[in-house]
DNA sequence: TACTCTTTGTGTTAATCTGACGCAAAGATA
DNA sequence: TATCTTTGCGTCAGATTAACACAAAGAGTA
């Protein structure tokens, strides 16, 4: 098919930010550039769209070929649209943001390891093109999904604790929540059940694993910290 | 200009959620098609991005030369690229939305009055294109923002009751909300000013006229209805 | 002028929710 | 068995909310 409008159209690309959660610590996922425009700075991951490709298609596939990623959470953010962003020309980007499980990827392996790497969410540096603004307003949409919408589970393993949970809510929001309270809003929430079993291993009190309720009644609901 | 990348790119275009509110009515503007495809059926108005345009720029010129209106509040919503959305050829619309007061344009004038139509949301036609999931998120958007930003007074005049600013919410929520607790929730957020004026002409008790805080110390709060 | 009807502005109160915190059980170590 | 830390469960005062009562304002009417 081909476009039927009559001028030449700007490029279209999607930017990811990509963010993991490991050890207490809220990741996002940069890219060193090895070519001009932006040589040697960091960027977010992304990809111009291929014929008949959705954006999720090329997110897929950025996901997989440069990342290695398979079957990730995915969310379009915004398309930026400043005539000037990219030097080379006009181009149109759609940003997404993507949770992963870092745990489960195999991510500095081989060639990737000199010029893909994991940055805390608190120590970037400053990214090329307008990729600062769309690392902002992802951490704004992860933030705000999080106290309506259970997202957390895409960072988490399957089988988690109380305290690993409370731990990724107060380093996505950045506050800190009682514990205690905290737990009884999110059981009250009905997103996550209890499986009975118990985290072994630890020196202290062994705390119980819970999984994600994948039945929710409602698809929504609203937690206030 | 020209795009530097290698594909013939898909066409761009914009499409506009418009919603009017007038005499306890949300509306949402619509357009008649004169041509195929979806000829004679009911679509949100929109465009094809000319050079160098940015999207609110045509989103501004949509509704400067199609509906003879200036100085709209507008926001992007969502870009939607299913591959067969437009019949003509592959077309990537970037979905906005925007808040009219009806009052304020003349919109049914001359040559536009058989093809360009409010409806009451509530009574929409079914919409060719894609435009019916545009429009139902638009009006998700819309019912959440306005819970947490003051987007209300895009719709109403530049002074507005208690009573009216109530309907207005009642409206968009499609909820009915204790008309006290309401006021107290509002005056408590400290975005509208009491004028110390007062509506004339009604039978009753003169409501109060308000106007919106536009020195917001805070840009943004939350009121639970 | 006094009475009625309706709308609008203000206040009250009981029920609910929230934040802050106490305490005991569980597990490992000494 | 005692100690230390973490985890699970409960309590309670203060804040917030929903439901509702009531008086003031305005216009019409007898």
């Amino acid at each position: 098919m081909k476009p039927f409008h009559s001028y030449q159209n700007p490029s279209l690309a999607v930017d990811l930010v990509v963010f993991g959660y490991s050890k207490q610590n809220l990741s996002v996922l940069l890219l060193n550039r090895k070519e001009a425009p932006f040589k040697d700075r960091w960027v977010l991951p992304g990809a111009f769209l291929q014929m008949e490709e959705r954006f999720k298609d090329t997110c897929s596939r950025v996901l997989k070929t440069k990342l290695g990623m398979d079957d990730v959470y995915l969310e379009q953010l915004y398309s930026f649209d400043e005539p000037d962003r990219d030097p080379r020309g006009r181009a149109i980007s759609v940003a997404h943001y993507a949770l992963v499980n870092p745990a489960r990827i195999a991510i500095a392996a081989g060639s990737m390891a000199n010029d893909v790497s994991w940055f805390n969410i608190n120590d970037l540096p400053a990214l090329g093109f307008d990729h600062d603004s769309m690392f902002q307003q992802a951490l704004q949409r992860l933030r705000s999904k999080i106290t309506y919408f259970p997202v957390g589970f895409e960072l988490l393993d399957d089988l988690f604790t109380m305290p690993e949970l409370h731990e990724l809510y107060e380093c996505i929001l950045d506050i800190t929540i009682d514990r205690r309270n905290f737990r009884r809003k999110i059981l009250e929430s009905e997103y996550i059940i209890n499986t009975g079993k118990k985290r072994e291993g630890s020196q202290n009190r062994h705390p119980d694993l819970y999984k994600f309720n994948k039945k929710l009644k409602k698809n929504s609901f609203q937690i206030n910290f």
